[in-house]
RNA sequence: GCCAGCGUAGCACAGAGGUAGUGCAAUCGAUUCGUAAUCGAUAGGUCACGGGUUCGAAUCCCGUCGCUGGCUCCA
């Protein structure tokens, strides 16, 4: 535990004590610090709220001020349990209710482990420690918010109330963390999202299901241009599917029932014509079935089938046309299934592999309400998804490749801090939660391990969190607001394509299932816009600038304005975002409008520039540049976007 | 989905039982200006929605929807 953690850690200790000054009744679970500060989770039939905070406060800073000693006291597991039962743990003093949850807490803890109890002042807790010397020593705190979490994090506990509160060595520390979250609140998604107008919601369309505005549609058009450039470059080849698919197609991938939940409920549809073919097809099943068993008992052929392997496959793709009738369509969650039926409409080669299909495709997933987080988590999504289907060999390199191009783009976009999540299987739990692929299992991971370890990349491995097809990387990036998200994702798949039947023809001319690499290094627009949206405040690069470009004139003198129009239509002409302000506003005004509306390149036209055929240069928050000759200004205005540069 | 808080004009907010207010944005007019706000006028609201209490509800109560903060979940 780091200095400050202990310091958060021995706050909560405090908290908890103040609460039970308050409320004598309180039962207390876990207290631990947590990235920005700490928490406490109780149970108390008061319903805490911020107009609480004050209160608690008050009596938390009595006890800093009292600067009691954090007391250690060894205690054997018997004697734990005993105080727990007599309710003085997490608790001023002997009182007649146990300390519940300390007493589950107790009772859980593993032989031979030391258990200890750590006191300040009157309060006596069980607890792991460490702590700092005296609560005196906890120079600045404040209650940050109530919320409730589950008990063990399990949801089939009870919840109990949850108060998060942060801690610093001293109030300059505290007050300079506060300012932090102000400016991260600033640069938050969903604030400078409506404000630069770039998307919103509406309770008519749903919740979760963002509406793009020309702005937004702007960043979604050059990301796009940019993934189909980069991934034609690499052998990527385009395709389109449906936003919908039958049931049986979910069946087949395995999704269904286990993923049912997170998709829309589907749309059933059962006409006129298809219910007379469901009689029919219900009225032919039995009469083979029938004939079967005739078949079966006394071996007499009743009618063109002859074998029972013949009569078992009649009734299976009678049940199977039976199955795709009163059709239940689900709106896709995922792009894979599609994409394996684009590689299985045609006989494949092995010289036709690697084949690499691409598609921004759109995705909808029903998450729970309470997950849904401005642009970051949503239900409708248009993902950067491509399926490359590959032999073992080839494995490796591709695996690399999709690798290489995720670091093009984190180069390209400035992306610095991230995390690379590499979730392999668990040994243990083969053929349950992971496909029952030992070999294939151990032999995948090693190629991704390795092409990971050649690469360099900073990565963590987290065991027993694989996909249950395969090994996968999450790329894990953090919100302004702290929050973590996976932003890319390029997962292994050796089980799906072979639920499929895919397979290719090998050069022995035996029929092989291909391995498939599932990958999306933009991971969706959604989510991908969203944080650039919050890693740039808003500040785009040039190339993805909503408004790359506004001409303002001093004055609106004829020939100025002209001028003005030229430069304007040279700039569209080049397919330049460029806006013209021909308002009546002042200078000033003008600049202080497009500032604001965080404008990249202002070209400023007055009588001095018209007259030295020049444009005055301003770019978004880094004021007056200077005059330059009109031509230059443009070249390096082209030249920038066409670099993808700021 | 669960717990809690919040929904007032496009946006940011005020009003806390007696019939709706400010700033910015918008519209119209004047202003002609060299790098972050020229001046004036006008318009804009079933106070999220539905029900209840009351002589009277934006305000109090109940329900629904949505948002926010967590929890759970995240192929």
């Amino acid at each position: 535990m780091t200095e400050i953690e202990t310091l958060r850690h021995s706050c909560a200790h405090v908290l908890a004590t103040a609460i039970l000054r308050i409320w004598p009744e309180a039962q207390f679970a876990a207290g631990p610090p947590v990235e920005n500060g700490f928490y406490y989770d109780l149970d108390l039939p008061h319903r805490i709220t911020p107009e609480d905070f004050a209160r608690i406060e008050e009596e938390m800073k009595k006890e800093v001020k009292a600067n009691h000693r954090f007391e250690r006291v060894e205690v054997s597991r018997e004697q734990a349990v005993e105080l727990a039962r007599k309710g003085q743990l997490a608790a001023l003093s002997e009182r007649a209710e146990p300390s519940r949850f300390k007493l589950d807490i107790v009772q859980n803890i593993p032989d031979g482990e030391l258990i200890t109890l750590y006191r300040n002042g009157d309060f006596t807790d069980l607890c792991a420690g460490p702590h700092v010397s005296h609560t005196g020593r906890i120079g600045a705190f404040k209650l940050t918010h109530v919320a409730s979490a589950y008990y063990k994090g399990d949801e089939r506990n009870p919840q109990l109330q949850r108060i998060y509160g942060t801690a610093f060595k001293n109030k300059t520390e505290m007050d300079a963390y506060f300012k932090m979250l102000e400016e991260a609140k600033r640069r938050d998604h969903r604030k400078l999202g409506r404000e630069m107008e770039l998307f919103c919601f509406d309770d008519d369309v749903g919740p979760g299901l963002p509406l793009w505005l020309p702005k937004g549609a702007v960043l979604i058009e050059e990301l796009e241009k940019l993934a189909k450039e980069t991934e034609f470059a690499a052998g990527y080849q385009r395709v389109r599917t449906p936003h919908i698919a039958r049931k049986s197609m979910y069946e087949r991938s395995g999704h269904l029932p286990y993923y049912a939940e997170s998709m829309f409920p589907p749309m059933e549809l059962l006409e006129e014509e298809e219910k007379e073919r469901r009689n029919k097809l219900t009225l032919e099943l039995q009469q083979v079935k029938e004939e079967k068993r005739t078949f079966e008992l006394t071996g007499k052929v009743l009618s063109s089938l002859d074998r029972l392997e013949d009569f078992n496959d009649r009734i299976h793709a009678i049940e199977q046309a039976l199955g795709n009738l009163g059709s239940r369509y689900y709106l896709k969650a995922m792009n894979c299934p599609h994409h394996h039926k684009l590689f299985d409409a045609l006989p494949r080669s092995y010289r036709e592999l690697p084949l690499r299909l691409a598609e921004y495709g759109n995705c909808y997933r029903y998450e729970q309400s309470g997950e849904l987080f401005g642009l970051m988590r949503v239900r409708s999504m248009q993902m950067n998804d491509a399926h490359i289907y590959c032999t073992e060999e080839q494995f490796g390199q591709e695996f690399n490749a999709v690798n290489e191009m995720y670091l093009k783009y984190f180069q390209i976009f400035g992306i610095e801090k991230y995390l690379m999540r590499f979730s392999t299987h668990d040994p243990e739990q083969l053929g349950q939660k992971f496909v029952g692929e030992e070999e294939l299992w151990i032999k995948t991971e090693a190629m991704v391990r390795d092409v990971l370890n050649k690469s360099g990349i900073n990565y963590v491995e987290v065991p027993n969190e694989a996909a249950f097809y395969g090994p996968k990387i999450d790329v894990q990036v953090w919100s302004a607001i702290g929050r973590e998200f996976t932003i890319a994702t390029n997962q292994v798949d050796f089980a799906v394509p072979k639920r499929f039947g895919l397979v290719y023809k090998d050069r022995d001319n035996t029929e092989k299932t291909p391995l498939c690499i599932h990958r999306a290094p933009l991971g969706t627009h959604e989510r991908f816009i969203g944080f650039l949206i919050e890693h740039y405040a808003g500040n785009f690069p040039l190339w993805l600038a909503p408004e790359q470009v506004r001409i303002m004139t001093i004055g609106d003198e004829e020939a100025l304005v002209e001028y003005a129009k030229r430069v304007h239509a040279e700039l569209r002409a080049h397919e330049v975002r460029a806006e013209l302000d021909l308002s009546t506003d002042k200078i000033n005004g003008k600049i202080q409008r497009a500032e604001q509306q965080k404008v990249h390149t202002m070209l400023v036209i007055g009588k001095r520039d018209l007259d030295a055929g020049a444009v005055s240069l301003r770019l978004h928050g880094k004021g007056n540049v200077g005059a330059k000759p009109r031509d230059e200004a443009v070249a390096d205005i082209l030249a920038s976007i066409k670099e993808r540069r700021g």
